[in-house]
RNA sequence: GGUGGAGUGGCCGAGAGGCGAGGCAACGGCCUGCAAAGCCGUGUACACGGGUUCAAAUCCCGUCUCCACCUCCA
């Protein structure tokens, strides 16, 4: 795994053998989710599947923030509790990552759910001298960035290099140094009464980075595998997790993995931009989730993504290759069994999990098997399908995965379609055995303009639901 | 100003000193009554300028362009 903190590809060696432990920075709900943020879910999602399937036993954190500075605003704006909005966006967030076959994490920890957690840690702090409550009042308490010397060391960013906000500012809300960030945050009167805890000193919440460091603490102990998040996240929130953590004696992460971000045209897609692209949009220009997934993984989990619809569809395309020789596959041999891994593609995955190296085996073995389907050779047939399945299980989209099913109703209505179609393509073949091209071609034209696509094979003649005319 | 990263064929997208990843599109062929699907073949691409080397897309130096972070962000 390539790690942020050395800036190097580094063997996976995790703290305790055959296990892994794993947090990832999840989201903060104060809105509908964009393809950017489901691009991080996904791309864990596979890390996940891959240690499992590697043979760890994975412990997988993904939190969500239920409480920050935007909710509030919404909450007084909207005059609604904060904590109902941030619901409505945690479930809708819920239901994107089911519909991408996103894995439920092992659980789901909340920010506010965690506040004894974070106290705990604070008071430590303090009594190292990490840390302080602001003499003005407020109830703030703050990290001195100053008490640390390895601050910084993360990211690379240098206190006395870094810009940041005007010193006066900062020497107004009372901090030491214009680093220092919050740990805890005094309830002002602007904001909503119900969004305060109690604490030593005084009502408030949390500041922004303490939820995180109390969750691993929680859940993965004082020392853990693997740490993700976006790479926007790196500084300032990873680094100062990594700094309140340590200076609370806590070992932390191990090692530090950042995705890429996903562009829409010249910018990073940000709900504060506003260039959003998000799950409604994707379906609504006739992309399955299943092929947002594909084109998602696609990318090296590092890399930029420049998103646009024409490229999206390109990849949905790749992706039907794949998914038609399962289908053609599973219609001649059967679904089979899942079999392994060629070596190639675990040596990709094991490679700081290079997916779309992955996938250039994922298409060789297609192809392979195609060449054994027309050749009507099963067993090369079902052992490339076994193969073509297990790697797509790998990357979770597998065409056959239940959790690509509708909404149940679908198998039924396949049964009537597929008898109806029958009656079309008995018709077709009669005119095909007299010669009588023209009647024969209209019948599949037909067919072709209500949706349903013919195509013959060696076993008689088959048909999918293409797109209406 | 500081920190990190990127520029690959018509498009998407891996790779990172020698052997043309893979996909999409295009063109030619095979198959087909015609199609569809599939298969086979065709493209010598690595921002620019120098350098190192028997050999550079890959290493070094310089230049240009772009992105992210330094404020909330996946």
């Amino acid at each position: 795994m390539y790690d942020t903190a050395t800036r190097s590809v580094r063997d996976f060696v995790p703290k305790e053998a055959g296990k892994v432990g794993i947090y990832l920075c999840g989201l903060t709900v104060q809105s509908v989710p964009h393809i950017g943020h489901l691009r991080g879910g996904v791309n864990y999602d596979v890390l996940r599947r891959w240690l499992t399937r590697s043979g760890f036993e994975v412990t997988f954190i993904r939190n969500v923030t239920d409480v920050d500075d935007k909710i509030l605003v919404k909450s007084i704006d909207q005059q609604r509790p904060f904590w109902s909005i941030a619901y409505a966006n945690e479930v809708i967030l819920g239901a994107a990552y089911r519909s991408l076959n996103v894995l439920p994490p092992t659980y789901e920890p909340r920010a506010t759910g965690h506040i004894p957690e974070m106290h705990e840690l604070i008071k430590k702090l303090i009594a190292d001298g990490h840390a302080y409550q602001a003499d003005d009042g407020s109830g703030d308490v703050y990290f001195d960035v100053r008490s640390y010397p390895e601050y910084g060391a993360l990211s690379g960013q240098r206190p006395d290099a870094t810009q940041t906000q005007i010193a006066e500012e900062a020497a107004e809300r009372g901090k030491r140094d214009p680093h220092d960030f919050a740990l805890w945050k005094g309830v002002k009167p602007s904001e909503p009464a119900d969004a305060a805890w109690p604490s030593p000193w005084g009502p408030g919440r949390p500041g922004w980075h303490i939820e995180c460091s109390a969750m691993c603490w929680r859940y993965l102990g004082a020392e853990f595998d693997i740490h993700g998040g976006g790479l926007d996240l790196t500084f300032p929130h990873h680094e100062n997790e990594l700094a309140q953590s340590r200076a609370a004696g806590l070992p932390f992460a191990r090692y530090w993995v950042h995705h890429g971000l996903l562009n829409l045209g010249e910018a990073k897609m940000s709900k504060s931009l506003g260039n959003v692209v998000d799950l409604d949009h994707v379906v609504s220009i006739g992309i399955r989730p299943v092929e947002l997934r594909y084109y998602l993984v696609a990318s090296h989990y590092r890399s930029r993504i420049d998103y646009s619809d024409e490229s999206l569809r390109e990849s949905a395309v790749a992706y039907r290759r794949i998914e038609g020789f399962v289908r053609r596959a599973v219609e001649r041999v059967g679904a089979g069994t899942v079999g392994d891994v060629p070596a190639a593609f675990a040596e990709a995955l094991d490679d700081d999990l290079n997916t779309s190296a992955a996938i250039a085996v994922l298409h060789e073995t297609v192809r392979e098997g195609q060449v054994g389907l027309a050749a009507g050779d099963d067993e090369v047939t079902l052992a490339t399908l076994g193969q073509a399945r297990a790697m797509l299980a790998v990357l979770g989209v597998d065409p056959l995965d239940v959790a690509w099913a509708g909404a149940g109703q679908d198998g039924d209505l396949r049964a009537v379609v597929d008898s109806l179609v029958a009656l079309a393509l008995e018709q077709r073949a009669q005119a095909r055995s007299r010669k009588d091209w023209a009647a024969a071609d209209s019948v599949r034209d037909q067919l072709k303009h209500a949706g349903v696509v013919v195509e013959d094979t060696p076993h008689g003649p088959r048909w999918t639901i293409g797109e209406q005319d």
